[in-house]
Order: C-alpha cells, then sequence, then structure tokens
RNA sequence: GGUCCCAUCGUCUAGCGGUUAGGACACUGGCCUUUCACGUCGGUAACAGGGGUUCAAGUCCCCUUGGGAUCACCA
C-alpha cells in the first residue's frame, strides 16, 4: 500500500481558530499514525485578503499545538502559473467556457431568482457562445454534467450523492485571470498526490464539483472525510460573539496546549471512556472512523478541567518558563529576587486552572510589602492576635529544620501551649504571609518563604495589628 | 427556499438487536481540611416524536420535527 499523504490548507484571511486547529490536528494523528505525510499549504489565490500576519499567526498556532509537517508550507500564490495551464486545458477540449456576463447581472439575476423562490443557479447564458468576443472581459466556467449523479464514500460521513442537476457552471477563472478556490484545491491535492482530505463539513457540498472536476482533469480522485462543526453554547457555529475562538488566545489565557489538544481530539472523537491522552496515546489510539458524524459544541469548562489536569500533572521546571512572562506582565520578575519558583509552582499546581491564575496566586511570595485585605484583617484579627504571633514568631525561630512538617509541628506546640485551636490564629498567619485569605497551606508557603522572610512578614504584621 | 449533513443526560460521549442505558465536564450532598483548591464517596440528569422490521430496537428502515452547513468573480 502505497504512503498516505495528508495535507491542512488554511486560507490565511485571520488567525488558527480551534476548529481549523482541530482539523490540522486530526490530519497530523492520522499522518504520525500512519506513517504518511502531512503537508501544510497556504490558500492564497484571494490576494487581496491574505495578509503575511496571518500566515504568521497560523504557522504560530500551529508550532504551539506541537502539528509539525513534513512539507510546505507551500503557497498557492506561487502556482499561478500551473493553474493557468490547467484552465487553458480544460477550454481547448471544451470543457470549460468564456463567460461575458458581468458580475452585476449575475447579481440581479440571482437576487430575482431567490426572490421568486427559484434556486439561483447560473442560467448557462454563454455555455453555447460560439464567437469569442475579442477583449471584452470574461471569466472561465467549468461545463458541468447536466445529469446524472456524483457520489462519495466520505471517511466520516459515509455515503454521500448529489443530482448533477443542482451543480451549476462554476466559475473557475475571475475576470483579472486568477483562479477560484474549487478549481485550485482540486489541481493542488492533485498534483501534490493527496491521498485522504480531511476538512470540516462545510466542504461537503463543495465536494461533488470538486469531483467533476479532478474527472474533467484526469486525476484519481481521492479520500473524504468530512469532519463535523464546532459550535457555540448556542448551536450555532463558533465565533467570535462566542468568546475566543483564536488558539493564540488560549495560551494567552494560560492554556497549556496539551490540554488544547486533548480538548479538541475528544470534541468529535473517542476512545472508550478515555478522557486524557498524551500525543503518543493519540497517534496511538486515533482512527478517523471513530470520529463522530454530528456537530459538537464547544465547552470552555472542560477545556479548563483538562488545563489543570494538566498543570497539577506538569513538570515544574517546564511550568515555570511557561509562567515567567505572566509574572513579567504583571511585574514579577524571580530571578530579582524572591523564592525560587519551582517551589512556588508546587505550591500552586493543584490549585490552578490556568498559568493566568497561577500567576496571579504566585504574586504574593513575590511582594515584601503586601496591602492586607482588610475585610479580612477586621474579620480575623483580634485583640490577642498579636501576642499569638509573637509567641510563634519566637518558636519559629527556634525551629532547626525550617520544612513543612517540622513547621506544622513547631505550629501545633504553639497552639497547645497557648490553649489555642488552629482555627484562632491560623487566618491571621495567613493573612500575615499572604495579604489574605487565600493562599496554599501555610506550612508550605512557610517552607518556601524561608524562616527569615516569615519571621520579618510576622514582624511585620504584629506592628501592624497591635493597634487592633 | 433548494441541496446536503446531523439527532443518547445541560455539554462531550460509550453503546455497534437482548444493558439496572456506562464514563467525563458542569451542577449538587457528605467526607477530608486553618483558607482556597485537590482528593474521595454519593446524587440529580438522556435514547426528539410517530410508524414499521423483529421473539426482542437507543441500536435497522421510513416519515415528521428540530438543529447545522451551503447555495460568491471568499476560502
Amino acid at each position: 500500500m502505497s504512503q498516505i499523504r495528508l495535507r491542512f490548507a488554511p486560507s490565511p484571511t485571520g488567525y488558527l481558530h480551534i476548529g481549523g486547529a482541530r482539523t490540522a490536528l486530526f490530519n497530523w494523528l492520522l499522518a504520525k499514525k500512519s506513517g504518511g505525510i502531512f503537508i501544510l499549504r497556504i490558500e492564497d489565490t484571494d490576494v487581496a485578503r491574505s495578509t503575511q500576519e496571518s500566515v504568521d499567526a497560523i504557522l504560530q498556532g500551529m508550532e504551539w499545538l506541537g502539528l509539525d509537517w513534513d512539507e510546505g508550507p507551500y503557497y498557492q500564490s506561487d502556482n499561478f502559473p500551473l493553474y493557468r495551464e490547467h484552465v487553458d486545458k480544460l477550454l481547448a477540449e471544451g470543457k470549460a467556457y468564456r463567460c461575458y456576463c458581468t458580475a452585476e447581472e449575475l447579481e440581479a439575476k440571482r437576487e430575482k431568482a431567490l426572490a421568486e423562490g427559484r434556486k439561483p443557479k447560473y442560467d448557462g447564458t454563454c455555455r453555447s457562445l460560439s464567437d469569442e468576443r475579442g477583449d471584452a472581459p470574461f471569466v472561465v466556467r467549468f461545463k458541468s454534467p447536466e445529469d446524472g449523479v456524483t457520489a462519495f464514500n466520505d471517511l466520516i460521513k459515509g455515503s454521500i450523492s448529489f443530482n448533477n442537476e443542482e451543480l451549476d457552471d462554476l466559475i473557475i477563472q475571475r475576470t483579472d485571470g486568477t483562479p477560484i478556490y474549487n478549481f485550485v484545491v482540486v489541481i493542488d491535492d492533485a498534483s501534490m498526490g493527496i491521498t485522504t482530505v480531511i476538512r470540516g463539513d462545510d466542504h461537503i457540498n463543495n465536494t461533488p464539483r470538486q469531483i467533476l472536476l479532478y474527472e474533467a482533469l484526469g486525476y484519481p480522485v481521492p479520500q473524504f472525510a468530512h469532519v463535523p462543526m464546532i459550535l457555540g453554547a448556542d448551536k450555532t457555529r463558533l465565533s467570535k460573539r462566542h468568546g475566543a475562538t483564536s488558539v493564540m488566545a488560549y495560551r494567552d489565557m494560560g492554556l497549556l496546549p496539551e490540554a488544547m489538544v486533548n480538548y479538541l481530539v475528544r470534541l468529535g472523537w473517542s476512545h472508550g471512556d478515555d478522557e486524557i491522552f498524551s500525543k503518543e496515546e493519540l497517534i496511538e489510539k486515533f482512527t478517523i472512523e471513530a470520529v463522530g458524524k454530528s456537530a459538537g459544541v464547544f465547552n470552555p469548562d472542560k477545556l479548563l478541567w483538562l488545563n489543570a489536569h494538566y498543570i497539577k500533572t506538569g513538570n515544574t521546571d517546564r511550568l515555570a518558563g511557561l509562567l515567567l512572562p505572566f509574572l513579567s506582565e504583571r511585574g514579577v520578575d524571580p530571578a530579582v529576587g524572591g523564592p525560587p519558583l519551582s517551589a512556588v509552582i508546587k505550591t500552586l499546581q493543584e490549585r490552578s486552572k490556568t498559568m493566568l491564575e497561577m500567576a496571579d496566586g504566585a504574586l504574593f511570595y513575590y511582594t515584601p510589602e503586601l496591602t492586607y485585605d482588610e475585610e479580612a484583617v477586621a474579620k480575623h484579627v483580634k485583640p490577642e492576635t498579636s501576642d499569638y504571633l509573637r509567641q510563634l514568631v519566637a518558636a519559629l525561630s527556634d525551629a532547626p529544620d525550617f520544612t513543612h512538617d517540622p513547621i506544622e509541628a513547631v505550629f501545633k506546640h504553639v497552639c497547645s501551649g497557648l490553649g489555642i485551636k488552629m482555627g484562632q490564629i491560623g487566618p491571621a498567619v495567613r493573612i500575615a504571609l499572604s495579604g489574605g485569605t487565600v493562599s496554599p497551606s501555610i506550612y508550605e508557603v512557610m517552607e518556601v518563604l524561608g524562616k527569615e522572610e516569615i519571621c520579618r512578614r510576622l514582624e511585620v504584621a504584629i506592628a501592624r495589628f497591635s493597634g487592633v
């Protein structure tokens, strides 16, 4: 069996969005699984709408997700001569013709047809024109068969068929001589030897036209696999109004790429009751047959849950690298001072859903002069609190081993000596250390911050609380 | 409107003729706990409707309904 060749072919008219990323992922997985070739092709035949920024954004998104390609990126704008040859070929063989109808005329006819409840299909005015009107502007149309059926067996959806009479003579070349998408994809997929086309199911309606073009051009028709759409909470196609749709926006929100990949693959694909998949497991277990047929609603909560999972189980050093930019945005640079970042992260891993949350949670470690949460102070600081803290500082200062368990032992000892419960001193200590009522366990925080800094923060608090 | 696709808990899904219809997210009750989380035990919650086929239908067929996509000199 020959090698499978797949491609992801985004048009550079915006960033890499969630849906595109999933399509790319499915292609990538299948290529990896079957030892095939994954090609990246930039569909920029619409020169006016294509931008370099978009190309860069798409490449960046692919890279972030770890979807590397074996060939490309190819640019369709590099292939205009090739497309022109194919147009000329079809023209010469009588499989295409020049159409002199103007865009305005067509538009008027279309609106009229729609208004009268008829289908807005090209009426074939120029189909059998024998004369060539000199240098009058024209488009080239493909002469589509007027009867018969075009069918294909979709790897995901099963068999799909269209009556050819539903298809009209599509334009394959614009007045300005540039080719059109449906024509170009066919030539590119054929010339790149694509064996399987995996794309969004919004392309199902284009497929019969493309099959007809493959046949007219004498190229073998590839297999198709149409992946269902991703919907918003209101069940309409996912778009900006549903929130962020750019893959990179999720990185900026503190998502991990492995969470994104895991989420995306599970949206529409499953493997029994399994939820967590590493890339390696995906490559092993992914099959296009197991992709579902129906559209799925994008669920940010589940994405977040997956993200929390990967943060919880992630390598601390790697997380540190990812956290740095978020800290920097908050004016914190662990290299300048404060506790080691990896120690800080260990206390935050199981309580952060995103890296952004983790950055916020890490702030107090690197803030020597804390601003206390006044409401918390009012609630938890009592007249005797300063005295308790003094005893705690004294006991802590003598602690020979300033790690979690010994610190806890000191704490308990101080409490029993004072005849109080943890709850009578804990909250105040937390405020002294972190400024508020939410933080990792105070024993952990103490170990991370170190004896000297802990005693200093406690002294500051004692001074501050004395007036209460 | 035409064409095409789709249909199990709120959401993602398992199920491939015989199940107390399973798992996950979310929600929720208990436990754990100095906070917030994590963890853990439990709970609420689904086969869109109607006809067939069959001894037997969530599973197969048809219709209805609902949702989505698409009908460009965009991709």
